[in-house]
RNA sequence: GCCGCCGUAGCUUAGCCGGUGGAGCGCCCGGCUGUUAACCGGGAGGUCGUCGGUUCGAACCCGACCGGCGGCGCCA
């Protein structure tokens, strides 16, 4: 049995056998305590030599940390044991010794990194890992409902999507590829057979940031739809980002309480999401004393002062132009801002979906190219899709670890992701 | 790219104005039949990041280098 249903189901004297890890172990004299935990929760076992033969307590006399064991006994409900329940074990076997492992109290962030395929064994990376597997699971529920098709881009590519330097340069055979940016451009080419596709991937910046909430392998959710406005693709997003968190809720509150998460500032999580301008929040930034004006970027100042006063997630919509990549498409009814919108998560964390109507006819994509000095025969295949039956379209990007991050409540995105990659970390 | 900070035992660290280093946890040995990151007794473990300088004397002062961390910018 699992422990997770031997602590729901169980009742006091009913056998039970369970498999798992010595996640506490001490030892009085004739009698030993083994906490064991496994993928679903922990439970104490208590081993006294009275009760087991020999064998079996020399077992549990060197069943230390980590080491895996199958146990088999009677249940017991008792104050003293840290869920609850206990076990009397009649029979206890050391599958698995470990070797001294070289987790225990008082340990640096960055050396659990350095460890982090041990440190996914603890109970706080377990329930990171559970939310993220949900916060997954929940995502392609969702487009699957919503008739969306999952489609995959490729990782290797030949150009970027916004023309940085932050791309990650590779040998391909003599030439140069580079690790995708973002899938965005090739979504854009399977809407005209699919109509409305997302898909999840890797994404790879290499852009030196030493910031909380980057890394420079995250896992990127990106959308396109044919048809849909920049207000469409919004209403879309909030509806998405509400299913997920429901999801979570529904699922792992066990993991969110484990975490210290607040969880009523989940539960407030519901559409409509507020839709501030650009200009307004320029304003409010102006009014807790920033010195910005129309024009600046929004820095994590900013960000963080908007984020705080808002109890649910935001949108910033209509940019100035100058500040987006060339693709947004301009506001026919004020061309300086574009019909785009940022995704900003509430409590201080910031931006974790970026989106907007694209530009879809040809020759205000050349125009708006040409403005930001691009060189339209980079993007030959791109503006192709301008040529052939265009269609106004809108997509969105989604930082899944920083979603996760978000709602998880951590500290650093580095937590929200198993094995981080960042500037300086490539290992384990 | 810019601005700060830090390297002392396996881990977390104390060490003021310079006088050859202490602790907690972990580890090893022993004890305990109700422990809760137990307790009690004993033990091992450190060229104080590296190199150079000042000094009778450097973990401590100075310089260079190496390694690491945090924040900003950029963005998801």
């Amino acid at each position: 049995m699992k422990i997770e249903e031997v602590l729901k189901n169980g009742t006091e004297g009913m056998e039970v056998e369970i498999k798992g890890w010595v996640y506490r172990w001490r030892e009085s004299g004739k009698i030993i305590f083994v906490i064991v935990r496994d993928s679903t929760d922990i439970i104490q076992v208590v081993i006294s030599k009275s009760d087991v033969n020999d064998e079996d307590f020399k077992h549990a006399k060197n069943a230390n940390i980590e080491s895996s064991v199958v146990v088999r006994g009677v249940l017991r409900k008792d104050e003293r044991a840290p869920t609850g329940f206990e076990i009397l074990a009649s029979s206890f076997k050391l599958i698995g010794k470990s070797e001294n492992f070289p987790i225990y109290k008082d340990q640096s962030d960055e050396y659990l990194l350095d460890i982090r395929h041990l440190w996914l064994r603890s109970r706080e990376m377990n329930a990171i890992l559970k939310i993220r597997a949900t916060s997954f699971y929940k995502l392609h529920e969702f487009f699957h409902n919503e008739g969306y098709y999952e489609v995959q881009a490729p990782m290797f590519v030949s150009n970027a999507v916004e023309g940085g330097s932050t791309l990650f340069e590779v040998p391909y055979f003599g030439r140069k590829a580079y690790l995708t940016q973002s899938s965005q451009f090739y979504l854009e080419t399977f809407i005209f057979s699919l109509e409305n596709v997302y898909t999840v991937a890797p994404s790879f910046r290499a852009e030196k940031s030493r910031t909380r909430r980057h890394l420079t392998e995250f896992w990127h959710c990106e959308a396109e739809a044919a048809w849909l406005s920049n207000e469409d693709i919004m209403k879309f997003e909030e509806k998405m980002i509400t299913y997920i968190v429901d999801g979570i809720l529904e699922n792992n509150t066990k993991e969110l309480k484990l975490l210290n998460r607040d969880i009523s500032m989940l539960e407030k999580v519901k559409p409509p999401f507020d839709r501030l301008k650009y200009e307004d929040v320029i304003k409010i930034g102006q009014n807790v004393g920033l010195d910005i004006d129309y024009g600046s970027d929004l820095g994590a100042d900013e960000e963080h002062a908007i984020t705080k006063k808002f109890e649910k997630p935001t949108f910033v919509v209509n940019y100035p132009k100058k500040l987006k990549p060339f693709y947004h498409r301009p506001d026919p009814d004020n061309p300086d801002v574009v019909l785009n919108h940022d995704l900003l998560a509430p409590e201080g964390y910031g931006e974790i979906i970026g989106g907007g109507e694209r530009i879809w006819d040809y020759n205000e994509l050349i125009q708006r190219m040409k403005e930001e000095n691009l060189n339209p025969n980079d993007y030959g295949w791109y503006i192709d899709l301008r040529k052939y039956g265009s269609v106004p379209h809108s997509g969105f990007g989604l930082g899944i670890d920083r979603f996760i991050w978000w709602v998880a409540g951590l500290e650093h995105i580095k937590y929200a992701i198993p094995y981080p990659r960042n500037i300086r970390r490539v290992t384990p």
